[in-house]
DNA sequence: AGCATTTTCTTCACTGCTCGAAAAAAAGAT
DNA sequence: ATCTTTTTTTCGAGCAGTGAAGAAAATGCT
């Protein structure tokens, strides 16, 4: 980006730009990648400056139900590179937590030996509660990942900055990113998928790792004394609408039947693949789990309004059999009488957004906690 | 206040206390109110300032189903004189709501002449839901308010700013102000009466009139194709937990009747006496009105968990007969589970919190808009 | 009474950030 | 070669805030 363009954007005066970014330049925080050929432009040609890639990395850690990513990722957000682990419900049973994500960073950093000296951070994102101190989970889909201390021994062992998040907190603010005309508005992303989860993001600066946005949507009471859902609890959300649900639903196990630890992902592809073409009991399956979403939104919108609406993950290609019900529920809603209901949209790939948002979050945060804390004469 | 304490209480240094305040004091928007003395104390006495009473009024208008009160207040928020109508379902049905509010201020003005030239505000705070525009209210509990022009006209009329604010976004920002200890808390606040509603606030500064905190909590769904709502929705909190609510459960009427358009103060608190001494059908309404209630607080602590939550208004009175059904459906809860269940008070005055956070966010909102645009040298 | 102590408030020189205006630089257009 | 356009830098100024020093106004001790 030219320096009148970064003026334009951020308000501040080219005075100021180009103060702060010569700074920046000289501390090999930014680069200068010279003048950028535009053809047929008149005037002085424009010089781009970016983010020095080599000034710092940071490791990615997506971990759910049924996977595990570990993505090396420089200063610029390029993808340097990846390790992709399938996650069993027996896998933290046999193995600690700790010691299994240990395991793969160190793999990754074998890997790339030079990024060794500038790994910054390692940013950990996983389904469930977290714990206050935010060293472990209190309570996860995940199986055998709770209570186990994560975040403390990696530190130890690394000797770098650890966190761990929850996961459906990057949700909105990577589908943000994807979708540019999108910025202005607050956002809710519902994932449908292993669990249901939800998250919001309000227009203006990117949300802190440590900051709002996360909800338990997926375990919000759709009915009183209702189907069991996997976290012990009875008529969340979760219980009509997650795989495990839908899959119970469709074959007629009785709601109040233990839930499944994990289902394989093609066992619930093949599912939306039944109810689409039509298959009665499948379609009455989405059907129940778009009311309980539906009526889940509905009530959200009493609370904090999102603008627009989106639906991600494994089930966003079922929203067919599931938006007339869930557009039905809202329309029980006064807020969504007086104002009109949002619009919903549908994101099929949901490993994006949630990795975008980890990497935009990483990458502020290392701008806030690091680089800020350099001093002014300091050289990368 | 004196000098030292503002800045300790604003993080400022002595030096730009001293700046700000004499510049202030210049423009006679504080005033200087000389040594106050502090009997014992060693050292050069203090020397308190305060805002000018003088420097700007405002008229505070409340009105709700039953009610409406006119209050006139000086800049250091003092109380100057007051009206109060009752407010009956016919009211706006034969005087539009503009002339009736007209008439009312008017008589206040002419009471008070020696404001007259002062009168930099009337906000106005009603229950509903607000138009976009901020003129009008899109639907309202009050019988025959919704969507008539209320702003506008008086704007017009009176030749000063006009504000219309949702009562429910005012709660939270009110008990925070008289509980000190929840200063840095985030509060719910709910009200129960002729309506049931919600205040959120967020610890950090005063929300302004115009942002956040509001909800339509009395009308989240608590049961698909559950009681009739006066909003003419079904299931809705409210319509289990409101006066009419409680009545029509107490007295067997079928929760599809129609419901009242209102219910005299007394008659409901004669409700509550006969619940308070064990009359069967009376407790057995407020188990039900506390059963959706804490269903509804429930389905909140999963989106946005208030650290305390404050019960307010004539229903307040009768917590006792719903705590524990309030309790039960805290306890189905995941999130309850996992964190404690947030500690709930009942503040038995609703209309002081009201009040005041009215108060504090129109006298703030005086500040931003009216005081900040004075330049340096203007003279009050 | 006279001086030390304590606390409040003001003054003053300085920093850091930002801005507007002018100037410099680097290209195409004439 | 000169003009126009666009980007970038330089320079001086303004503003909000700070720390340190000092002035002011009281009490307490001898």
């Amino acid at each position: 980006m030219s320096r009148t363009r970064l003026a334009s954007t951020t308000g501040l005066s080219h005075a100021s730009i180009s103060a702060i970014g010569n700074e920046l330049i000289n501390q090999h925080v930014l680069v200068d990648e010279g003048e950028v050929a535009e053809p047929g432009a008149r005037g002085r040609p424009a010089v781009r400056v970016s983010f020095n890639r080599r000034a710092c990395h940071a490791i990615i850690v997506e971990l759910d139900v049924n996977q595990a990513r570990f993505s090396l990722v420089d200063y610029a957000g390029t993808l340097v590179d990846r390790i992709e682990r399938s996650v069993t419900p027996t896998l933290f049973h046999e193995t600690r937590p700790a010691v299994f994500l240990r395991e793969q960073l160190d793999r990754l950093r074998q890997r790339n030996p030079e990024a060794e000296g500038t790994l910054r951070r390692i940013a950990i994102s996983a389904q469930g509660i977290l714990d206050p101190t935010g060293d472990r989970l209190k309570w996860s889909p995940i199986a055998h990942i709770a209570g186990e201390s994560i975040v403390a021994p990696l530190r130890a062992a690394l000797g770098c900055e650890v966190t761990l998040t929850k996961r459906g907190r990057l949700l909105a603010e990577g589908a943000r990113l994807l979708y540019p005309e999108l910025r202005d508005l607050s956002i809710a992303t519902i994932f449908i998928g292993s669990t249901v989860a939800m998250g919001m993001s309000l227009p203006g600066r990117v949300n802190a790792l440590g900051e709002g946005g996360a909800t338990e949507f997926g375990h919000m009471n759709h009915l009183p004394d209702g189907a069991r859902c996997r976290c012990g609890m009875r008529g969340c959300i979760e219980a009509y609408a997650a795989d495990y649900a839908v899959l119970r639903t469709a074959y007629g196990v009785p709601d109040q039947a233990p839930p499944a630890a994990a289902v394989p992902p093609a066992a619930f592809q093949e599912l939306v693949r039944l109810g689409q073409s039509g298959r009665r009991n499948v379609v009455h399956a989405f059907n129940v789990a778009g009311r309980a979403i539906g009526y889940g939104l509905a009530r959200v919108m009493t609370i904090s309004p999102p603008h627009h609406v989106i639906i991600i993950g494994p089930g966003a290609s079922a929203f067919d059999l599931m938006r007339a019900e869930i557009e039905a529920a809202l329309g029980t809603s006064l807020v969504c009488r007086i104002n009109s209901p949002p619009p919903i949209t549908v994101h099929h790939d949901e490993r994006e957004p949630i990795f975008q948002g980890m990497l935009l979050a990483t990458l502020s945060e290392l701008d806030q906690s690091y680089f800020a804390g350099l001093g002014a004469g300091t050289r990368l």
